[in-house]
DNA sequence: TAGTTGACCGGAA
DNA sequence: ATTCCGGCCAACT
């Protein structure tokens, strides 16, 4: 049993590539339900490039944000691999 | 140890 | 449909 930040990199760096999951799956599979926020603020202090935190969105359908140009650059990175 | 912050969610006005 | 408010969790100071 890992911390929740560590379930959170692993699950965020299983998300198939076409495929995005919202903020409140990963939680939920991370086994917070409600730790949504918690890993926003996870991503945001450990974006790696094994970990394509930008295949993560919102439950509204929005991209929720990013880092080096917000939600801009996250819809090209998306659009760039066929997740839209 | 306690307080503040934030890439969120859901419900209400 | 949009805007406001409260709540939950982990990390930072």
């Amino acid at each position: 049993m890992k911390t929740f930040t560590e379930k959170v990199r692993a699950i965020v760096a299983k998300i198939p590539k076409g495929k995005s999951m919202t903020y409140k799956e990963v939680a939920t599979k991370a086994g917070n339900p409600k730790a949504a926020r918690a890993v926003g603020a996870i991503m945001r202090s450990n974006y790696n490039r094994d970990i394509p935190c930008h295949r993560v969105v919102k439950s509204d359908g929005s991209l929720g944000s990013y880092n080096r140009g917000g939600t801009l650059r996250k819809r090209e990175l998306l659009k760039a691999e066929g997740t839209l």
